[in-house]
DNA sequence: CCCGTTCCCGTTGACGCCCATAAACCCCCA
DNA sequence: TGGGGGTTTATGGGCGTCAACGGGAACGGG
């Protein structure tokens, strides 16, 4: 399996590091990854967490725009200097910078979650409240497209 | 790694000195950049910092305007005129000047901002307010782009 | 001679490396 | 099917290294 999924969550100690699941740090291992890069998500309070190939989707979008205009200036600012590096120690632990902090809110505990081709990064509270939004539109959209609640 | 990525703030001492982030040391290094210059941004309070190759980007801007135009006669006055050296000390530091302090508003710290081919030196809270510009501006992209938000 | 700059050294705190422990998990076997 | 026992994982902590930082001393130009 080379792909990040289901979710977890850790424990943060005094020393502000969490261990990443094992299975991640396989995930991580098989596609050869030598470091993790975080981004802030845009309309989440999380991060993205990928290799550096989470870049090159950005960065070709980036270069399809005018240079000049403010929107690729945008671009740039979000995926290079909105990101931070993520080092997995020998016992496959990262450290939570305030930077991370500030954006996710996350305080002793960090949640885990597998996005296929990357995972995230949320306050596991934050994760729970997102998560119960994110079912109720799909549940509102099942029930217009059919007609009514599935069963 | 051969890009300018992520972000930090280093205190300013008393000389006027403040560390480069030694993860960009390590990429002007690599860049084989025997000096950086710093380019006072046109419409943001920082300074563009990177190798003379700076400059390109700026030429190849000028190149597209008609040079009968003020535009191209004030865009070179900027570009060569309005930019400094930065020397690094050995402990991998550079000066404050009154000329980049003037442009940034940099009082007592500053903010390293990778932007892959070269980084940016901000205010802190600046930085932060532009920030939360950018992502405003992004996160409105996204949505007009797609008819909500993604995901 | 003064002032600003550069070099060099010492301090401090953050981070990476290592080891220890405890809990969870898995597998084999009775 | 219900244990053992070994293995892996999560977590805590000691310790050395290095980056960031502060300050003294040498150097050089005005």
């Amino acid at each position: 399996m080379d792909r990040f999924l289901s979710s977890s969550v850790n424990r943060i100690d005094a020393k502000g590091r969490v261990s990443v699941p094992a299975h991640f740090r396989s995930v991580v291992q098989k596609r050869g990854y030598t470091e993790l890069y975080a981004l802030r998500c845009l309309d989440q309070p999380a991060m993205d967490v990928g290799g550096l190939d989470l870049l090159d989707r950005y960065e070709q979008r980036i270069a399809q725009e005018d240079p000049f205009l403010q929107t690729a200036d945008d671009m740039s600012f979000f995926c290079h200097g909105d990101g931070a590096f993520l080092k997995l120690d020998q016992d496959g632990r990262i450290t939570m910078t305030d930077f991370i902090r500030e954006h996710t809110g996350i305080g002793q505990e960090v949640a885990f979650v597998g996005r296929g081709q990357f995972f995230q990064i949320w306050e596991p509270g934050r994760l729970a409240e997102h998560g119960a939004k994110v079912r109720e539109r799909l549940l509102k959209l099942m029930q217009a497209a059919s007609g009514g609640p599935a069963q």
